[in-house]
DNA sequence: TATGAATGAGGATTCATTCAT
DNA sequence: AATGAATGAATCCTCATTCAT
């Protein structure tokens, strides 16, 4: 489970950053091990499977790495914010704010988790914490009552879905219109969610 | 493309069908042509060659024929609906409850449009539709001003998420718990787009 | 588990005798798929796995193939003797001839019942056989008293010894020297085995 | 060949007896390079690489071990036999009787020796050793006219069987059990090959 | 003396597709 | 219109062995 030497380590950094980039340019079915051992410029797909137990430790692995780095990026946004409803527009705009800095990452995430037989725990860690925040806004008023559960799902794969189609967007989009797309989406999600007083998101 | 004669016609249907519920059942990445000649009591997956030019245009068949399924339960509700956010309430809770009539339409669609390469125009058509129908109610003053092209990925998505949640959880749905989900995400989707005076949608 | 046209019967029947032929010649541990397909003449491993669900399957087939080659062969012999000794001295004496007939077949099924995980119930069956016309003997008076299953474990393992080496012997025994052989070991058996009066096999 | 310092000796008996065991546990065809290593406490395969020349020379040096072993037990039960046929009833019931003693040690010479390439020359030596005593004892008259070498190999090999059926028996068979087997083949092979006075062996 | 990283061939199996019948 | 046999590339994975450190 953990890398015990700096070579081994670094191998496997090497093979999580390929298959990374693997899955988000030809997609998680496209993801084979030739593929990432070319990409990692390794000379056979032996050396995957000397340094992972299987496919599936390989996008464990892959997961492990990208939620760091979601957390590492997105997590002083969240923890800025003061309050329910500004953290929600946080979070909303620092997910967008991601693609820019670590576009492979996102897109592959979101086809892992996609298309992965079981979900992570850290994927269904992301449910609980967003549920719990909105029950929270809603105990304090802040947030109106709705179905925490199927909202939930509704927003998380909403902001993926946007999140996908600006990552896969051709050219690239600049700092300034993520920006102004993060913006858009949380204002979208505080209108759904936040209790009257909070409408005009002035 | 098209069918040629009854019999022709008849063994496609038999075969689309078929991938339909594999897909539904087992998934898109493992929807071999062996599986669904399998399901589909064929003895050979040559059968498949034979009617179908390729997997995509298996895929494309499956699509057309869950789009029509889908526009011919879908329709009427949205049709009868009067108003902008009244169409689009009606277009959500339909969506929804299509998940009681067809759930393995529902399913295979929803996971045929994540996997395939190109997205089909039926697809993007959906799309079109919803923006138009956005656009237009913006017009009206029915639908506060929102950035169409985001929000409708958004919104298309959580919807699709949302009914793949319900469409996917054991035990199946009944139809009551159904019909409160789609009342929940209609609220949720109205109080995000509606101008002020659809705030409270009692 | 049944062939049901004609190509497909004769395929997997060649592949089998394919496959008994390598086994025999190479050894259990070398039977690998590309070395059977190559001495069956196939051009690649895939045609196997076409025919047979997997190699255990293949695996199955060749001792079914193997018993029934076994049993046409052997069976008349024994049947044409009178007397549990005799009968005794008929199998012993049939199993080493059959050595002349099917020499690759003889060989093969040894080492498949050696080294497959799960024993076969036709090799069971063998053991059920030997082990009743023991007791039946026993019963009779003709045969001493032993313990039924230790004796026919190392009588089956030694006699199958002997049957190896002879037709691993190179150059391949004569027919006579077969006869001889057969004849020796008959003796052994008969008076490891049989009460007092049958001491000597005039 | 031959060990030069303690460490060196130490390591390739260390893993030798890992061999032995996992040979035993897992039979031959498992008993990978990776699975021995696992079983001695070794991270990598490359330490066995570095102390054997190869696969078949690791295999050698098991079966050396082995028959060091066993020789050391069953050589004081024949030694201290008198006779021709004494000794070919203490050499059988003391080979059974090692199972107790050894059961890994004999389970996996019997699979070495089954499906190594190369008979080794200890097992050879065996078969010598055997007919040797056997030919003794007919100059003596103690034992009938047969041929040594076909018997040699039939009663060897059907020792070998009942020793792996009684070794691999589940539960373990007590001492008392094993002893009582012993006595049995013992009175078997007597039967076998002793002159007509023997016949009765009480 | 020891080690762990690397190698590349070979293992069984599944796949979509082609073709003669 | 239909079929089933055949293909061969591609899948993940394990193997014994080599090598620099």
């Amino acid at each position: 489970m953990q890398a015990r030497t700096f070579t081994e380590a670094g191998r496997r950094a090497q093979i999580v950053t390929a298959a990374i980039e693997v899955i988000a340019e030809a997609g998680y079915a496209k993801a084979s091990f030739s593929r990432i051992a070319q990409h990692a410029g390794l000379s056979s797909t032996g050396m995957i499977s000397y340094h992972f137990a299987g496919k599936a430790d390989l996008l464990t692995a892959c997961v492990a790495e990208i939620e760091q780095v979601t957390t590492a990026f997105m997590g002083p946004f969240v923890d800025a914010a003061e309050g329910h409803v500004a953290q929600l527009r946080a979070y909303v705009e620092s997910n967008i704010a991601l693609i820019g800095a670590h576009p492979a990452a996102v897109r592959a995430l979101i086809d892992i988790v996609r298309n992965a037989a079981a979900p992570s725990t850290s994927v269904s860690g992301r449910r609980t914490v967003v549920e719990e925040h909105f029950r929270a806004g809603q105990a304090a008023g802040v947030f109106c009552a709705f179905d925490v559960p199927a909202v939930t799902t509704a927003l998380l794969a909403g902001l993926d879905a946007a999140v996908v189609a600006a990552a896969a967007a051709e050219p690239r989009p600049e700092p300034g219109e993520l920006a102004r797309l993060g913006r858009e989406l949380a204002d979208l999600y505080v209108r759904a969610t936040a209790a009257s007083p909070e409408r005009n998101p002035s």
